[in-house]
DNA sequence: GTCTATATACGGATAGAC
DNA sequence: GTCTATCCGTATATAGAC
């Protein structure tokens, strides 16, 4: 691709997309103008444009992004046999994956009030796809007869709300090790689930 | 007290409240302007102020009235001995509190980014508070034997977020009864702590 | 691709009449 | 206590020059 002049479009384009996440995250999306976005990428609003159609898009985007980003990891983990071991497995992974992007779980859980009803209906299914993984393993290891749970939809959404919980208190400077955090909250879900 | 002509203040002063936790949690603090509440309350943007000094302050008023609200109604309640059973109460209070007030806690949970320092500090005090209610039920059932955890304030976390979680999808027209949700989480947290 | 300038609308908050 | 009117600032998005 040839460059024209004052182009930065490989720059740009990314820089927009972390600086409207992270200013998203802190501020929420009503409170956050594209004029604040456009002074902390260094250019004015009007070159925004270039980059997103409007203001509802670049939320779209940030969350669709977030929510095939996660399936895609998941999608690519070795799975364990072992319906217990996979449910361990489960944990762990999703810790791992939402601990260090806590500006995006926190943008895709907070600002779905801010999405039209069309771009909502596309994140929501996705994030029933995601959910659908952990219902498998609960399902899966209800049958084999090592898992008993009185819903296993109910309970699918009672451990990620636990599990997603950790992006709202925890800080990797703090007091405890992700290694713990894995540890202590794959008891949880284990002994949650445990016949 | 005398009533002046025109004065509603027994009306329209709830009516300010109600309207404005309702329309915060369904469009966010931001995106929702005094003229909108003004609107719906049906006054004049510039009534509103006779019931609030800004903006800041009435959704400050709303998160705290709601903290102030669940504590009493936990001090209210008549606890059990037993360390199992008030675990077991505490999870039921809990929903039965939260359910009926989805908006409330929306608002609560969502929009502390939107408090000031000074504001959001006091909402957090109540909400510690409050999970030293449940941290100190965890902690007896320790130390009497009927519980085991690796760390009683992350499990207490961990535990409030499941439970609050269910604010997000439960509806109370959906195809599940209360008493069955406060049967399913109660076997949850139960059994996650459970020796 | 980015800039400046602008169209058009709406925001919080206040003053003063009733 | 509520109204009308207004101050003053900011919003999204676009047009056209470079």
């Amino acid at each position: 691709m040839a460059r024209k002049q004052g182009s930065h479009s490989d720059i740009t384009g990314p820089k927009v997309q972390q600086t409207a996440l992270r200013l998203i995250a802190q501020h929420g999306f009503a409170a956050v103008s594209m004029r604040q976005i456009a002074a902390e990428v260094g250019v004015q609003a009007g070159a925004l444009y270039n980059y997103t159609s409007d203001k509802q898009t670049l939320l779209f985007d940030l969350m669709r992004d977030h929510m095939v980003a996660l399936l895609a990891a998941w999608e690519a983990e070795a799975k364990p046999d072992d319906p217990v071991a996979r449910l361990d497995h489960f944990t762990r992974f999703h810790i791992r994956f939402h601990l260090p992007r806590a500006d995006q779980v926190f943008v895709a859980y907070m600002e779905l009030r801010n999405l039209t009803p069309e771009n909502f209906a596309k994140v929501e299914a996705l994030r029933r796809q995601y959910e659908d993984r952990l219902e498998d393993i609960l399902r899966d290891g209800t049958a084999a007869g090592v898992f008993a749970m009185q819903d296993s939809r109910v309970t699918t959404r009672a451990l990620i709300a636990m599990l997603t919980g950790l992006i709202n208190w925890y800080r990797s400077d703090g007091r405890i090790e992700t290694a713990r955090i894995e540890a202590i909250y794959g008891d949880l879900v284990r002994k949650a689930v445990a016949v």
